[in-house]
DNA sequence: TAGATTGTTAATCGATTAACAATC
DNA sequence: TAGATTGTTAATCGATTAACAATC
């Protein structure tokens, strides 16, 4: 579909795009233009034209753009509609937020798994599933071939932890310790989520804008 | 201190630095230089040098830096030492884990008070704070100055609650409901953090390495 | 048809990389 | 001094914006 490699920050703007694109269905938005689309998501109207178009043109000139054919297809790009098994490692609090927080469903995931070595929460359950004992592990990967892990873990423990599950068949990490994975096979995908870096930034624009005055 | 406006890219590369400085720190090393920083974090030595340069070359030539003092200059810069208050609204799983497992204090900031409107919440303790009603955030924030929020509430209630916290003096919401906050005053700050928007990042990248297979 | 708005090309802007003189 | 590595300028690259012909 894609006519070449599409750029890191389109990527970054779809699930955004997707979305506004629902709130406007739900708002029963029939039609939209580039011009409003970007008055409401503070974009540039030239930008997201340009971004659409990395797919193929699916505006219609003059008229503007099917909103729900447009989320349709943002979606089916992003792959919301898959169903990519997914296992999480660490049930702490963070851990257990994440499972029960995060649409898993919405974004083409599944939650089929939940590790933790502490055996005081095993078999405890969160988002509708027991939390297993790590040595549970790898019997379940062979058995159940999940795709992607999200790491709630701590950093130390974080990289063995990685080579592991590659070699069980994972390709997709969901990191939330505080750690930059880094891994070599590039089949491999990670997704580094630092909360403590988002915070910083905040901090640091906070101070910014008072010394300003 | 800043010659010019530092850009955002640069910004959000800073909390990174920190990590990986802090980390060096830990494991003794004194002096390190541009290529092999690079190299730990697999960025440019040219793009390391232009980002430290933005804040006044403390580098030595020949030399390199000194791990303590880029560290150190660094958390100056991102205010780390600061103690900027902070309320957190709304203690469900995704408030609680936040208030947990955030190390706000290592960002600059000091969480003050954790408010929701479930009764039954409501004077249990979390991160050693209790759960107060949301009748009593107004008088909170009268006496003790609150600067900052974390909004951990659904997102039909996100945008008239930052309004009235703007009114309170709150001027930066670290934001995890699933709508961006579009705030006109350029005083306040907005950090938007969509996990659903990481991990559908992560879903299409995954699924774009198995069809170039 | 006239008006609106896209798709797409060209121009601009900004960020990253390369190069090298300065200097420790 | 010679070697290493910075600070900084120039070159390159890529992303965003502007412009406009195509067309609904």
């Amino acid at each position: 579909m894609a006519k070449q490699s599409i750029s890191i920050p389109v990527i970054r703007r779809l699930p955004r795009y997707y979305r506004f694109l629902r709130e406007l269905e739900q708002e029963d938005v029939q039609r939209i233009s580039s011009k409003e689309l970007a008055r409401r998501m503070g974009l540039s109207a030239s930008q997201i034209r340009q971004d659409f178009n990395c797919f193929g043109g699916f505006g219609q000139q003059g008229y503007g753009y099917r909103v729900q054919e447009l989320r349709k297809v943002i979606g089916e790009i992003l792959g919301v509609d898959e169903q990519t098994g997914m296992i999480l490692i660490g049930a702490g609090n963070l851990g257990k937020a994440v499972a029960a927080h995060v649409d898993f469903k919405k974004c083409g995931c599944v939650l089929i798994g939940i590790f933790d070595d502490n055996p005081l929460l095993q078999g405890t359950m969160t988002a509708n599933l027991p939390i297993m004992p790590m040595e549970t592990l790898t019997s379940f990967c062979r058995q159940r071939r999940p795709q992607a892990a999200v790491l709630c873990i701590p950093k130390h423990a974080a990289q063995q932890l990685a080579d592991k599950l590659i070699e069980l068949g994972i390709n997709g990490f969901w990191n939330f310790s505080h750690y930059d994975l880094r891994i070599t096979n590039p089949e491999v995908t990670v997704e580094n989520v630092h909360l403590g870096d988002s915070l910083m930034t905040l901090s640091y624009c906070m101070h910014r804008k008072k010394e300003e005055t």
